[in-house]
DNA sequence: GTGATTTCTTGATTTTTGTCAAGAGCAAAA
DNA sequence: TTTTGCTCTTGACAAAAATCAAGAAATCAC
């Protein structure tokens, strides 16, 4: 069983084997350089990514500065679902943080695993559900926690992400400044 | 047609006048008395409820104080959905802010909905997107906006609320003290 | 390896927001 | 009506976080 498989079957709970072949073969491998864009925002985002490898930057342009939303590593989904669910511009733009190999599917083919798996409806609500929840507990932790608190948070989840990215980018995710961050980080240290 | 099915078929797209019919026929109409649950943390949530007249406030508790996470008026689902979806005990209670009406529908007769109608898991998928992006664009706003904006962004959008419900409520769920409310507050008036 | 970028850190300072405490305003209960 | 809670406001102060500016460290391109 090949890794996407896997992860396939782990956030979707698809069980038959030949289900799991069709939707897997609808996906195609395709590579990304350092700094290149998977989406740009307002384009329409027409692809749902898989990060093989690599890792994706997810975020959103204002006048003054970039808010990075999410951080895609290995074993992540990755798009902009507004955009691909509604056929909307997207807001996102969606950026390789380095060489980056991602299983990509278009909307067309996405929409054909639809038809071809039955439950598939029914066991993509619940996956979304699942991220809902997530952005549930991101919510919580911006009504209930200081900065420190969501620092200490999210590095004792994702302790390998702080060596492989700019931390500008985990600061802005968490919602500080790179100077909150750094200063916060210097004390963790000690 | 009665007003939940008005919402559903807003929410959901059901069109077909019979289906509608049948979901709506699974709900039942219940009051509930101001200041009392709907749902205690701890406990399963095994209800949707939709609020038909009267407001509901959803929260977490904490040590130290209550997160209100949302205020649900009229035309609003409301319940723990993770424990409503997977079954375990929720984080959220549920308490009414005034005496109010909810239309209720067990997990037992929701699930009869699925099927029922035979398109209706990917109609819920659809309407737990729209959420997700709902959910999304919250965080959007503690990533890049201070207090004071945020205020005034859900002021704009929903100034009705302001004098139908506690304030230290609203300030709750915007991330922010009582106190920073109350003098945004007399800012915005001047 | 060297120079040029970019990223990270640090200090000084300002702004924003939170905390604590007291009092005013209001509405429900006795 | 008076009393009793609750909610909201206000002030003084403290803490948290942002901003600005400079320099150090790391990374990239040549």
């Amino acid at each position: 069983m090949t890794e996407l498989e896997q992860y396939i079957k782990s956030y979707f709970g698809v069980v038959n084997a030949e289900d799991l072949n069709t939707i897997v073969s609808l996906f195609k491998l395709t590579t990304i350089k350092k700094g290149d864009f998977l989406l740009k925002s307002g384009k329409r985002c027409d692809h749902l990514s898989f990060v093989q490898s690599g890792l994706l930057r997810m975020f959103i342009s204002t006048d003054e500065k970039e808010i990075t939303q999410w951080i895609s590593t290995k074993g992540y989904f990755s798009t902009d679902l507004s955009s691909f669910v509604f056929e909307t511009p997207s807001r996102l733009s969606i950026q390789a943080l380095v060489d980056s190999e991602i299983y990509s599917i278009t909307k067309a083919d996405y929409r054909k695993i639809g038809e071809l798996v039955p439950k598939w409806h029914e066991l993509e609500k619940l996956f979304i559900v699942r991220c809902f929840i997530i952005l549930e507990e991101r919510i919580f932790s911006h009504l209930s926690m200081t900065a420190e608190e969501r620092y200490d948070y999210f590095f004792q989840n994702n302790k390998e992400l702080f060596n492989q990215v700019p931390l500008q980018y985990i600061a802005s995710m968490l919602g500080m400044t790179p100077e909150t961050f750094s200063r916060i980080r210097k004390k963790q240290l000690l």
